[in-house]
Order: C-alpha cells, then sequence, then structure tokens
DNA sequence: ATGAAAGCGCTAACAG
DNA sequence: CTGTTAGCGCTTTCAT
C-alpha cells in the first residue's frame, strides 16, 4: 500500500467580479462576504439569513440560501464566536475515558449538545491531577460556553482560574454543599449505606469491600463500614480483614486478584461490595474458578452497571447511577445559561438505583 | 441539597490607568491589551513574549511574564485561531463512543493532542450514518486543523466537502487506495484470511462467524469465509449454516443468544470467530451455561482484544488492533500537516496481531 | 528587538 | 426589513 504526497486542495469558487483591496492573507477560504456579494445583499443580511432567517424577507432569505447551496459556503463559527462571544463549544474533563464508567455521560453529553449546535471538546486529566493545570488552561483558553467536570474539583487553584474565566462549570458525579456553580450529581454516603442496607436485609452477616484508591470510591467504603458496623455486620477497626484497596483504574484481573487477597485475610466474608462492575465481575469469576458459590456463599454487589452486568452468570447485582441523565441535564444547564436564561436552581442529585440481580 | 442562584461573577484587573474608548461590548475579559499595557510593551511584543519568546529581550519577556501571572491573563485561542488560521482544534469522529473498541485511539488522540497543545472535539455519526451530514457541517466550521474519521468516509457528499475544505483528514481502522487525503489502517481482510488459517492451523474443521451488520465486520467475515472454503472448514454456499448477523452495536446479551442459534442451525460448529469481544465472551459464557467445554469442544476467537479479554476464564484469544498506534499516528500526521511539513508517506498500514490465549 | 497599522471573518449596535 | 459602522482579541506585514 502505498501513496503519493497529496497536497491539500483549495475550492476556490468564481472569482468576485469586483476584486477587492487586501492587503493580507486572504484568498484562502469563502467567506460570508463572497456569499452576501453572490447574493447582492450586504454580509449582515446574510448572516442574519443564516442566524435569525425570521429576521429576514423570504425573497433574500431565498437568494442568501441560493449563493450558499452554490458555493459551498461552511460560516466560520471561530470567527462568529469571537464576535458574538459565543462558541458554542463545552468542554469536558474526564479522569480517563478508558474505564467506562463515564462513557454514558461523555455519550449523552455529546449528543445533547449536538442537538443545539453545540461541539464537545474532550479532556483527560488523569487520575493522579498532574495535568489538570495545563487542562484548564487549555480549556479555558477556548472560551467554552460550559465545562462539565467529573467529580468536585479540589484544587483551590483550580476553582479560582475557572471561576475568574466566567464560565458556567457543572461539578458532576458528586454532591457538595460548595460548588463552583452548578452540579449534577449523587451521593457517595448514601450508597454506601444503602449497600449495607441491602446486604443486611439479605441476611448476609460478614460483609467486605474492594475497592479502588479513588477519592469518591473511598468515601462510599466508609458510610458502607460505618453502616456495616452499626448493623454487627463487621468487626469495629477490622480495616484490614474486611477491605482491600487497588489503584485505579479497576479491571477484571484486580478483582480476581483482589477476591483471593480478602479470603485469605477473612475467610468468612459472605458478602462483598466492589467500587466497580469490572472488578465484581473479576470476584464472580475468581468465586467460580475456587468453587465458591455465589450468591449462596458469596454475595456480590457492583457499582456503575456497565451494561453487559446483566447479561454475566450469574446476573451482576450492581449500583446504576444513570449517566445519561447526568449528561443530559448538565447540558440543558449550560445551555440555558448560554442563552441567557438564569438557571434557577442548579443543583440536581439526580439519586442511584440498586439493581438486584442473581449476585446476590 | 439547596442553593442559590449563583451569578457568575467576572474578575476585574486593576483597572488601567487610561481608560480606552471602547464602544461596544468590552470591559468582559482581560486582553492582551491589559496584559501589555501593564508591561508597558505594544500588544505585539506581549504576543511575542507569550508565543516566541525566543524573540524578546529577557527583560521584556520577565515584564509581561509578571503581568501575566498578577493578572491571571489566559490568551483567547479563538481571536488567536481567527488571525492565525491554526484553531489548535481537532475533530474526531468515532460511530459511537460507547462500545470501547474506539476508546483506545481516542484516549491516546486526546493525548498526544494535548501534549502539543491541540485540544480534540468529539462527534458522534452513529452507525447509521444520520447525522454525518450535520456532524460534518458543525466540524468544519470551527475550522480545526485536522479530522480524524473512524473507517473510510464512504459518501461521495461528505468526501467533497472535507476536500473543499482543505483541512487535513486521517481516515483510520481500514485501508483503500483511494484515501480523501491520510490514512491509519490495516486490511480487514488479511484478518479475516489469517484468522480462518489460524483456526485450520489448531485443527478445527467446522468453523462459524458471529458477526455485528458492520460493513467492516462484514468484509472481514467475507475474506474469512473465502479462506475457509478453500481450506474445507465450510461448506460452499452454506451461508445460513455458518453465519449469524446481529445489529451493531454488539453485546455480550448478543454473544449468547448468537450461539444459540447458530447451534441450532449447526450443532457441529468447533471454532467461533466474532466481531467483538464482548460477543465473544458472551459466546465463552453461553457455551458454559449449555455445558460446552471451551476450546476442547468449540474454539472462540474475538475482534478488538479489550483490556479483561486476558482476565476472563478461560483467557480469550482475540485480534488485537493497537488503537494507541492509531491515534498516536493520526496525530502526528495531523500536527506535521499543521505545522507546514509535508508528510512525505501519509499512509501507514499499523497491522494486527492474533493473542493466541485459551480460547483457542 | 520593538512597534504601528491592518486586518482574520464575523456580529452588536445603531441608524434608516 | 436592510445597511453602515465599529469592533471581538489576536497576529501578520512591514517599518524602524
Amino acid at each position: 500500500m502505498t501513496d503519493k504526497i497529496r497536497p491539500v486542495p483549495e475550492a476556490l469558487p468564481d472569482a468576485p467580479a469586483v476584486p477587492v483591496k487586501r492587503s493580507r492573507r486572504s484568498g484562502g477560504g469563502l467567506t460570508l462576504r463572497d456569499v452576501a456579494k453572490l447574493a447582492n445583499v450586504a454580509p449582515i443580511t446574510a448572516s442574519r439569513a443564516l442566524n435569525t432567517p425570521d429576521a429576514v424577507s423570504p425573497a433574500i432569505l431565498q437568494r442568501v440560501r441560493d449563493a450558499v447551496e452554490r458555493t459551498g459556503y461552511v460560516p466560520n463559527m471561530l470567527a462568529g464566536g469571537l464576535a458574538s462571544k459565543k462558541s458554542r463549544l463545552v468542554a469536558a474533563v474526564v479522569p480517563t475515558i478508558t474505564g467506562s464508567v463515564f462513557l454514558e455521560m461523555v455519550q449523552s453529553l455529546t449528543e445533547s449538545l449536538a442537538a443545539s449546535g453545540y461541539q464537545l471538546m474532550l479532556g483527560q486529566s488523569g487520575y493522579q491531577n498532574s495535568r489538570e493545570d495545563a487542562l484548564l488552561e487549555a480549556i479555558i483558553g477556548r472560551r467554552p460556553d460550559g465545562v462539565v467536570l467529573t467529580g468536585i474539583m479540589r484544587s483551590a487553584q483550580g476553582r479560582r482560574r475557572l471561576l475568574a474565566s466566567g464560565i458556567p462549570v457543572v461539578e458532576t458525579w458528586d454532591l457538595t454543599p460548595t460548588p463552583i456553580d452548578m452540579l449534577v450529581g449523587f451521593s457517595h454516603e448514601k450508597i454506601g449505606i444503602a449497600v449495607a442496607d441491602f446486604l443486611h436485609q439479605r441476611g448476609r452477616r460478614c460483609v467486605a469491600t474492594l475497592s479502588a484508591n479513588d477519592e469518591r470510591a473511598v468515601r462510599r467504603n466508609k458510610a458502607f463500614a460505618d453502616r456495616a458496623r452499626e448493623l454487627g455486620m463487621m468487626a469495629a477497626g477490622a480495616d484490614e480483614m474486611s477491605s482491600c484497596i487497588v489503584p485505579a483504574p479497576t479491571t477484571l484481573g484486580s478483582g480476581r486478584s483482589g477476591l483471593r487477597e480478602l479470603l485469605a485475610r477473612n475467610p468468612r466474608i459472605d458478602a462483598l461490595f466492589c467500587s466497580s462492575d469490572m472488578m465484581a465481575i473479576g470476584v464472580i469469576m475468581e468465586a467460580q474458578a475456587q468453587g465458591i458459590a455465589v450468591p449462596d456463599q458469596l454475595a456480590v454487589v457492583g457499582m456503575g452497571d456497565l451494561s453487559f452486568s446483566r447479561d454475566v452468570n450469574p446476573a451482576l447485582t450492581s449500583v446504576r447511577i444513570d449517566g445519561t441523565v447526568i449528561g443530559n441535564t448538565a447540558a440543558r444547564y449550560i445551555i440555558a445559561r448560554s442563552d441567557g436564561k438564569l438557571v434557577s436552581e442548579p443543583v440536581c442529585d439526580i439519586g442511584f438505583t440498586i439493581m438486584e440481580r442473581e449476585s446476590t
């Protein structure tokens, strides 16, 4: 498979009749002026025909549209954004895109935004927050109409810069009484408590956690452990016996090794709360490999409710977070702000659901 | 959890000493002029200090940097892009982000681009190509410095618009003698042939395929089937007996139901080539549920080599595509173009590897 | 090495 | 409803 150097061709429309004085580097692209000239109107009228067709007479509208059609003109939204202070760009920051937990939100964000003419810029901060500063600068420099953050921005420096930039911000996947701006999330503490109660009701009496070293997962686990102790399902202060922490991102493999480690420390464990579905499925597989019956001997609860969790065998009980709702809501908030509408209560707790399946 | 309406505060630096005539809507943000004034230099000098520090005396460089530091100034790259015709934005189009096959490429693109100061815009075309036209307009309108396409652009209309836009394009995940511009991919036909040979060498004699209705998967399967017939592993013209097509996106569940259907049609099947790892794992699970031994009675080959495929039991044999290499290479091509360097042979076949594991 | 002038392509503001 | 004017914030070009 070989090929030549392929110079990028430039599409030149029919040269305008009247050559205009152009001292700098023009000629590159078709502009609104060219279209306007072709339609015999002023540039601003052509602009209106494209952006606010109702504000223009049908005859002119038609002429402009014809001109656009004939030339293949595509408006330069960078220039438009500069003039109107609306870039129609929205930035989303996720720790990492692989690992699939945030995918549903990103997908729904992309779609909701696209439906209203906005485009998503994607940024990955990494779990160790190292690049976060440079990323923030790159984002703010593009003057997006909104920024969607995964999690709460913890660095005071970051909060300050975002605040100073004046860009609408939506923090997600968590709750806080002091958001930078807007918030769409859920309570990790409530999840921990709910899962503990859930397992207790199903008769489990010796529970443990397998979790990433991620801050949110740690908070879920603490709430879970506190409640579990209240319910007598976990020995006081027995953290080493009943909790295993693995580095993010979690994998199926870390689920398998995690279960081995936990069982080595405490073979009497009869229920396990995992910080991701991937790990939970690894746990189920390892249990099967060791001849431990799920759910009879060991109940397993995952987190995130990945699409395939219902298809594994036994089907996995998991805490479902509706990423689609997060994405939609965040998009709505930002678009409303961008349209000048003041969002009255830009804080939303979307809650969660424990999807009970065979693994418990 | 309640909260007040939170007006977005505007960060105002110390007011400039000399009030400038500003008839329109200014005052919103800090500009290069403000920084320049603070540093007692012309705006263009401040610009040079930030963009080409070597072209400026050390003393001035320091003054400008101080001013930036004091004010928290972040350059407006939209304005910069308009003036310099370099947006430092790159668009990536994927069918869908969920389904994880393209994630590795997107991640690597994001990172490689970020490392050179470029930002990724993400677009989802959907598998049914319906939104592709609007998406293309949205992308071209932002004047990105490059577009990365997943797969070959087949719509003639789309090819024309992209070509006319003059934007560097990288098509990926496939090969073609007639790319729009640049190309980083691999041969789906070769994969089909290689997998057929692979299974034949391992003694399989009655093979079948389970595949999405995706165009690339269909081409892999055709090559696979042709070779399988040559090798006597598949009856001539027995498409219904040895091939099952499911709608994209593929899921674990479609793997399970797919295997049931194939076995109903032909119980003698001893090897199965699946168009995704997700489906392949579903096949393994269904086989286990039915008491069919993998690999003894049934060999299973996946496609995509997802990270967890090596962790399932039995570990899945899969065709590995290095998405990281695709992303890196595409980013390199675009950045080189954007820097004015002519890429000499902008076509790259990255190949593939059959990762042999327990499932065969 | 530094600066003045002139736009990049578009739209807000204000006429008519 | 349509047009004129004056920028948005930055960088190119051309002087000095």
